[in-house]
DNA sequence: GAAATCAGTTAGCTATACCAAACAATTTTA
DNA sequence: TAAAATTGTTTGGTATAGCTAACTGATTTC
């Protein structure tokens, strides 16, 4: 039935637009957006009401508790009508790792891109439900060994955001810049 | 009308889901696709088909029919019934700029962080509709700089997927790495 | 503890984005 | 050039994701 999907090359197989993703393959955004609220509401006060999830995700109150029906047929939240809302085992792992993604998105935006701190927020937050697990993880060692090796790191991004604005490149310098870099690189070791 | 969306901070500005973002503002993911791969049949057969459409988009003929209307009535494609299907000006500018940001994602997903040819091909795919024209530009500066820099590059690659594959890091070679950078950058030079 | 307020639900509606299947126009080909 | 095949359209339907407004349950407050 949804052999169409799966027969398709490069980006369309996972592009379609939602109306009829086979549900046990991947959550919509929508729903992973609800997982990642819940859990940030809870985190904060313990357990998530509609209201503030309403208030979070900028939607009416009466679209929330249409939402929480089937988060929880999914078995990805605790709700029963006017009770309290917490996550399940199932979706606190969901929105944890969703949340990751977006964090990892938004460090690479802002600290790497150096895009502003509410460009870097609202990018995440389309881009955390386009991109896979392989793929984070990729992205978060890149973060990681890119702050941490002496050739890369915040001199870099400096001198890339620089030469971006001002187009300039000025290759006469790279001598003296790979020497910084030693010089840098010592004095962080001892 | 649409205050909401604006009132909004962070992400939630831009995350809401589809059903009723106000047309003058956003064009839907769909509406991205659809331009996008007209463009590329344009580039192939001069002209794109609804036959050839649906394929590439895995959708019923049917589908692309209704999606084709509404391309019409906002301008982006020239179209009548059972004619072939051009991009007009506006369309095809649209469409430009979303292949762009899909070629620049798909660039630092496979060049920088080394994904798969597929899996960057449609991470790339869902991201470009993420991602806002100032953030791909800088982006794009970041891959132009990146690559000619010789602090980065291929080698600075190669040693961060080496780095990140092992999970070690040993800093007593940064020296000698470092030296390497500049030994290479000299016969780049001359 | 009753009235008022606040929070959550329900009902009915809209728009997007698809589907399948029947039908119609256009091309191909025999 | 008529039948067959292909391509495009129409129709009626589904699922998602939202809306508004009326209503109901829960919590304050006086």
């Amino acid at each position: 039935m949804f052999d169409l999907v799966y027969k398709l090359k490069y980006c369309n197989r996972d592009c379609k637009m939602r109306g009829r993703m086979p549900k046990e393959i991947q959550l919509s955004n929508s729903i992973e957006n609800f997982l990642e609220i819940i859990l940030e509401l809870e985190r904060r006060n313990k357990v998530a009401r509609a209201k503030d999830i309403a208030e979070k995700l900028g939607i009416q109150r009466g679209s929330v508790t249409g939402a929480l029906k089937k988060l929880e047929e999914k078995k990805l939240i605790n709700y029963e009508p006017y009770s309290f809302i917490t996550l399940t085992e199932k979706g606190g792992q969901i929105a944890k790792a969703v949340t990751r993604r977006h964090t990892v998105l938004k460090d690479f935006l802002s600290k790497v891109l150096q895009l502003e701190e509410e460009t870097a927020e609202s990018t995440a937050c389309r881009m955390e439900h386009a991109i896979d697990e392989s793929g984070i993880n990729r992205l978060a060692d890149f973060l990681e060994y890119f702050f941490q090796c002496p050739r890369t790191g915040e001199d870099w991004i400096q001198t890339f955001i620089e030469n971006s604005q001002s187009g300039k490149r000025d290759w006469e310098k790279c001598d003296q810049c790979l020497d910084n870099c030693k010089t840098r690189h010592k004095r962080n070791i001892f």
